[in-house]
DNA sequence: GGGGAATTCTAGCGGGTGTTAGAATTTTCG
DNA sequence: CGAAAATTCTAACACCCGCTAGAATTCCCC
């Protein structure tokens, strides 16, 4: 229940991430054997990662410094370049975590959904797939929207990549409910999709989760965007 | 040195405090003609609060350098103290003018409406108003939602009660639409404000001018927030 | 338990930061 | 014009940054 850390990569427990991002390639520049490096550097790697992805997310980039880092680490901040080649490289791999843990996040949600499932309903099942792994799944994915905007320009590029795949997702999605006839048709899908993400990833920055469930919130959230705030003009305002 | 009161040396005010954040957004800030009002340290003021308003929106507020602003304002990074006392007051100045501007900005197209326009088309035009003033109006709004986050915990406290004075605004414009029977009664508001907030001010950050006319941009923003995306039921769906 | 590799720490370098004091310059105005 | 006031510049201080080299330590396995 109170299982937030995502620190807790323990081995025998089934991954709900994908592994293949976590598993980097250890840096070229290792000496002695190419192979991979013993499991327990690759803890305090992880702590690192850890560390590093809910600083930059609450202090910014150029506001965090490595020795930020190292403290929530409990190391010292020569020692992060034993792991990581730069800073800028570790904001890049906090990044490129976040936003394939959303992407994985949502495509599992949508997958798991019976093949007859209506558009609509699809985004439906995106945005609160979506949110959730904004808010409760970790640090990096939050993180991962919330400073991207603060990356040198060279690490932006490198990340951008994994993010147009993931627009591309929802462009899609977009698009099948369209070509089903359950979108109003004047609606501009391409600015729907900017406002939605805006929306989205700006509850970071607001949600309390001790304020309500995070299933009302996602469903109330979905429901918005999906049908707006104004009444149904053909219902009857039953308010008085 | 004595201590500090670079601010109060405004012979035609007595107002030691900015009377009028509100001001003429001024974009193409011409120093040609030397006709325009105004002391001589007033206008350097100025420079200084426009590049730091551009230069903090740009590379926030940790990325920005004192010498950054001052090459913008084409002087020496020391001769800022002369006109602000910190980095941190230069940086809280900037957020004050943002949110004075836009919070301006829409009381003023709000009070341009006749009395008997309905709530929801107040929304509307407050929806159309705050997304001027963040896209056109000029760097000041932009910088205010876009480095809030970053700044330093005592000015974001100090900035907060205007911010929550713009909050109340929207609260009080959804609160009357609900009571008129215009909003759909299960959504909830409060949430709605928030998405609201975060779809509005994250166009700042990809919204291009030259992709298309700002009116039709705002009306579709508008449209969208206020009746979702998904077709009307009652409606036939014109689509083949 | 010992030896060699893997990992962390210490100490420091070069540079850039916000900030300040005081000199140099410009503006203002009698 | 010339002096006082207003404004800007110069030069530095103290500090912290990202980063590195090499010593010190810990780990792993025979």
């Amino acid at each position: 229940m109170s299982e937030e850390h995502p620190t807790t990569t323990n081995p025998s427990s089934p991954d709900p991430e994908p592994p293949d991002l976590a598993a980097r390639p250890a840096r070229g520049s290792r000496p002695g054997n190419g192979a991979d490096a013993g499991p327990k550097s690759e803890r305090t790697r992880q702590r690192i990662l850890d560390a590093a992805a809910r600083t930059f997310r609450d202090k910014g980039f150029a506001g965090t410094t490595l020795n930020d880092i190292a403290v929530a680490a409990r190391l010292r901040a020569g020692s992060i370049y034993y792991h990581f080649d730069s800073k800028e490289r570790l904001l890049e791999e906090v990044l490129d975590i976040g936003i394939a843990r959303v992407s994985a996040a949502v495509r599992g949600a949508l997958e798991a959904l019976p093949p007859e499932t209506s558009p609509s309903d699809r985004i439906r099942t995106g945005i609160e797939a979506h949110l959730r792994s904004l808010l409760y799944l970790g640090e990096y994915t939050s993180a991962s929207f919330r400073i991207f905007g603060q990356a040198p320009p060279d690490v932006r590029t490198r990340i951008l990549s994994r993010r147009r795949a993931y627009a591309d997702d929802w462009r899609r999605m977009l698009q099948e409910a369209r070509a089903a006839g359950e979108l109003h048709p004047e609606r501009d899908l391409a600015l729907a999709r900017m406002f939605l993400f805006g929306a989205l990833n700006w509850s970071v920055e607001w949600y309390d989760p001790e304020k309500g469930s995070l299933d009302d919130f996602v469903r109330e959230a979905a429901e918005t965007f999906l049908h707006g705030i104004v009444a149904p003009p053909n219902e009857a305002a039953p308010v008085a």
